[in-house]
DNA sequence: TTTCTTGCAAAGAGTTTGCATTCCA
DNA sequence: TGGAATGCAAACTCTTTGCAAGAAA
């Protein structure tokens, strides 16, 4: 089964993977694991159904990341290079509680992506 | 110049509306105006970089919508059904605040995505 | 004329699907 | 054996690009 070397894949990986570069990865840590583009789709919908693994759209590609509970964080997208760096920020976790108070909504809080402009593109 | 078309077509949609709709909205209102997918996505690109338009990225497609300064919102994208619904929380203003202080990054804040399940999805 | 904008068609990139095969329980 | 997982190739969707024609300055 692929499942956990996709897993080993991303959780080694720092997250914010592509698709792609979890096929690579994979097949790079063992060239003779034939695995396939499918495969790491078909695994990936898996993951995220099981609350293991989230996605993070970005324009063009969607990024993965290992859901690690015991680390929330956040991301900030850069608009203009596409750069995702993590951040943390306690009173986000706050607002959560309020979100789902008021709505019913149940936001995955650890997966938080916000755009904007990075300091380098800024300047 | 289709550029004040699509603009309209924005405006009047209410958010969140993909590259398809635009395109679809603007050949409605005026059958004999030609336009094309590619202009579309052009003027977008355009409009973004005057800060008159945001992209919200999704899985599979981004859903753009006018950027209206007075009134700051955010949303809950439903990782499941893909419904986008706007929310506000004053909150995050200041945590827009707290982010930049901390990292230079200058967010979207009219333009946060916040994934999760939303509660049809939920029950 | 010179430059910018547009439409069309073709190309690209990322993702999904159908189907036959293989793997386990 | 029966159901789940996999690879391959083809199909699809969304988006971008090249190029020639038209509009604007």
């Amino acid at each position: 089964m692929q499942r956990s070397k996709i897993l080993t894949a991303l959780r080694h990986g720092g997250g914010h993977r592509t698709a792609d570069d979890i096929f690579e990865r994979v097949r790079a840590e063992d060239p003779h694991a034939g695995i396939s583009r499918s495969t790491v789709y078909r695994t990936l919908e898996t993951l995220m159904q099981m609350q293991l693994v989230s996605e993070l759209p970005g324009a063009g590609t969607s990024t993965y990341e290992w859901t690690d509970r015991d680390a929330p964080h956040h991301h900030l997208v850069c608009r203009q290079c596409g750069a995702a760096t993590e951040i943390e920020v306690p009173a986000l976790t706050e607002i959560e509680s309020e979100i789902r108070a008021r709505t019913g909504f149940e936001p995955d809080i650890h997966h938080l992506g916000i755009t904007g402009l990075c300091a380098s593109c800024r300047s």
